[in-house]
DNA sequence: GTGATAAGTAAGCAG
DNA sequence: CTGCTTACTTATCAC
């Protein structure tokens, strides 16, 4: 699915989302980042009637709801990217764990090896082995 | 984060997601599963407006969205589930593979110790070994 | 009130 | 047009 590649991250930047401000002089930025209080002072001081000032209430809380849907996708992403990593690192420590094994296994094999030339040998000088040397673990 | 555990998965069922069909005898079923070919004759054969025509055509992209919406977040839970699961199966083998290391690494601690009583057999009968039989691997 | 999340809506891309 | 995905909106829940 390429479609997502050439999408632009930056769309609905020009969708309204919300009626426009009742008052200009507040901007969206300072609607969402004033506290309540000097947000309840900077409307009284403007006299707005109490449905302006419910509806500048509902477009706070709207924005805001946007920056928590968007870190909540973020979170969504990270969450997805931070399982893949680890996935690729157990993959990575899978590898070395069957590298140290394969190196093993050929060192058994070497010893026993070793160990059957070391015991013919013996056999071969007619030297009688006891019986806990003649066979291997 | 217990709060999902007890929200009710049916929620929003009595929210009108969009304007109640301007005509009753098509329900919303009906209007997202039929044919494009179908519904034309049955919104000619109701002598419908073009206004009302229009809107049908926009329902039904809705209610198609809603369900291409649904099943893009069941894919996504989906994807989420089998990398979850392809980690704990990559931590099984995992652990499968450091016992078999663990055997292993005891099995070459056992032919050591063996080959070295073998040799120490040899040395004690006065056996000189050949040089190729004096080191181990 | 604040933050988070599931479901729904709309826009835009790909086919 | 269909299907998918993203940003946004809304309803709800927990705190």
């Amino acid at each position: 699915m390429p479609q997502d590649m050439k999408r632009n991250g930056e769309r609905r930047s020009s969708l309204p989302p919300l009626s426009p401000s009742v008052c200009a002089d507040i901007s969206d930025g300072e609607l969402v980042s004033v506290s309540v209080r000097e947000l309840n002072r900077r409307l009284k001081q403007r006299g707005l009637s109490r449905e302006q000032v419910a509806r500048m209430k509902q477009r706070r809380r709207t924005l805001k709801n946007r920056g928590y849907a968007a870190s909540c996708r973020v979170k969504r992403i990270e969450q997805k990217d931070e399982l893949e990593s680890e996935k690729t690192q157990e993959w990575r420590d899978m590898e070395g764990m069957q590298d140290d094994n394969n190196r093993m296994r050929d060192e058994v094999a070497a010893l026993r090896a070793k160990y059957e030339a070391l015991k013919r040998f013996a056999i071969h000088k007619n030297i009688p082995l006891p019986p806990e040397l003649q066979i291997l673990p």
